[in-house]
DNA sequence: AACGGTCATTTGATCGTTCAAATTGGAGGG
DNA sequence: CCCTCCAATTTGAACGATCAAATGACCGTT
């Protein structure tokens, strides 16, 4: 954080040259209307006080000139930016197609109450909040969005402290207070766990993260808990760490295929490692839904092409968004409103693999 | 664009209110140090105006009320924004994860020059434009980039237009000329079929899209082109026009799979569709790599995962990022710097389907 | 006719920065 | 000793909008 922010060079006047018809201003509008800069301006921002004769003719004039209000002059006057940052997942480690929907719809979501998504990119952790930090000593961001809570998350206590308005996608784990919006993943493998039951299976895998997160946490709780409910023994579930590596997830998940008491259900953290199980079985001539039942987690376009339909648990992405926004709007209209955490519920896609 | 951008009011005070201790702003700078407003500025943008002594005093001060530039109003002043606008691709049709990746490198790449990806969804194409001239307008943008350039397209003349500066992602197939990044669609598929002709397939497919862009032209025309200088008959090349539509897609993959002289090396337009392929065959019992050869298109995470590793033509994302991001700053810096387009290479990933 | 109140509109100040021009203080030359 | 020149720094103005307070017009009441 200590090093200052460099300067790539924007001169005015190579900009002025550029722009031969340069953008009219409020006060251009204002002449050409015959009212005043702040007329224009309340027709704007608040059109019930004036006139509704000099609203049309005003509105005319705007509409003649093309004039939208200069947002950096805005947003320095009324101290905001209407953008909300979001630090784009790194590309290493996710696979995760969710994200990539998340950040779409999170994009139109904003867009409903007037903001714009600005993006940034950090490698590090570390980095990620030093630039939240940069974004609020800027007043670059009215708001923050940011996925994944770990335990006790970092980022939610520097933005508290900093005042920025922010909502996460995922919960609260730590003992940080804040507002939130996630899908119980809990629910959502219990979903699957019922559905194989009810197709009579008997021995089942699980296949995680290696990284304890807690929301791989979660999503195992709903396996373990709904196959005990069942009366399933703990020794007919098999439950795989994998790496997210596709060749050591291969051999993984080829040994527990071969060994003598081989699940025959499995469930899985993401689409992709079900793809790993489709293709392992696959190589010992066993038919996905015939032989061995798989669902995977997402519904991300993979499930639909994968070995004629994955089964897969689909996450309310678009609400999720939505929420967040509305939390978002509730946060910046006023800063002193209580936090509010959303859970939603997944969805089970059936498709052919189970 | 005739109605007036609504107001989702944020008033100035409940902001006041939660920032207890409001940012620093640069006269707190100098008061610390004891100089005047603009040796703090020239101390961030011209240091080598200022005297090696004041500035480290300067420097100092900075560091510890932590002070940042207030971004609105430098930018009001610069007559800038340093945010580059991005439209990010509608969900529904192209199921491209390749655009995913190159947004996040995107980000990354124009981080290097000092600045933020902006983003904006627009539903409709025409929608689309109209935030264009919106920000142009607005002056919230200092360039745009897009993506997916079709023939005579509208958005590149809008942006010239309105002396907006833009590099796209995808060459000019049009008369109008600017600055674009691509990449060689026709040379992927050129090594994709030059390799499956070396491992002595004779009959082929090529499974492009029904729209009829330019890009699936020039990836079925390498396609073509290859198997005439081998000599391969034309009557041995099946194109199949997919719709990117899961279950029709499968239909007609498998009826090519079952005519008579069914084609025993694939190339498609995306690893998506070449996971119908793999689907399809599977579902005939033929071993991919083995009994026919599939060759996708992008390198998504899918094809590290698919049936033990699917071959496929890599587009170097990273590299098209950087350059746009290169075009753009030499644009920004220089708005009548000549336009320049810049073609790079795929590269074939061959893993066990081919 | 003077007064108070409401509605519509205008004026002056301000947000925090950078630009352009002015000022200051030395060093060097005639 | 004065003048010029240059480097370092400061001052005044401006970017384009909104806020807060002032003004003006019109109305009914007393």
């Amino acid at each position: 954080m200590d090093e200052l922010a460099d300067r790539t060079t924007f001169s005015i006047a190579a900009r002025q040259e550029r722009f031969a018809h340069a953008a009219p201003t409020i006060e251009d509008v204002a002449r050409h209307a015959q009212v005043s800069r702040q007329t224009v301006s309340n027709t704007l921002n608040a059109p019930d006080r004036v006139r509704h004769e000099t609203l049309e003719r005003v509105r005319d004039a705007i509409n003649v000139l093309g004039y939208r209000a200069n947002r950096n002059a805005r947003n320095l006057r009324t101290r905001t930016s209407r953008a909300i940052a979001y630090r784009i997942p790194p590309l290493g480690g996710h696979l995760n197609s969710v994200m990539d929907t998340f950040l779409h719809e999170l994009t139109e979501a904003v867009e409903s109450i007037g903001c714009h998504v600005l993006l940034f990119a950090s490698k590090e952790d570390e980095e990620e909040l030093a630039t939240y930090w940069e974004l609020s000593a800027q007043s670059a961001a009215d708001g923050i969005v940011f996925a994944g809570t770990g335990r006790n998350d970092p980022r939610a206590a520097l933005l508290k402290e900093r005042g920025m308005p922010f909502v996460s996608f995922g919960r609260t784990w730590g003992i940080e207070e804040h507002s939130w919006v996630d899908v119980d993943g809990r629910a959502g493998t219990t979903l699957a766990i019922t559905h194989l039951l009810a197709r009579g299976h008997r021995r089942f895998a699980w296949l995680g993260t290696t990284d304890d997160s807690p929301v791989n946490d979660e999503r195992e709780l709903g396996v373990r808990e709904t196959l005990r409910h069942a009366g399933v023994p703990e020794a007919d579930l098999h439950v795989l760490r994998l790496k997210n590596d596709s060749e050591s997830d291969r051999i993984a998940v080829g040994g527990l295929l071969d060994s003598p008491e081989a699940p025959t259900a499995f469930v899985s953290m993401s689409d992709l490692q079900a793809l790993t199980v489709l293709g392992e079985l696959e190589a010992r001539s066993l038919a996905p839904g015939r032989d061995a039942a798989v669902i995977g987690f997402d519904d991300s376009p993979v499930a639909a092409y994968a070995a004629g339909g994955l089964s897969t648990v689909r996450q309310p992405i678009t609400r999720v968004a939505r929420e967040i926004a509305r939390l978002l709007a509730s946060q910046l209209a006023d800063p002193s409103a209580p936090y509010e955490g959303i859970l939603l519920e997944p969805e089970l896609v059936v498709r052919r693999t189970s």
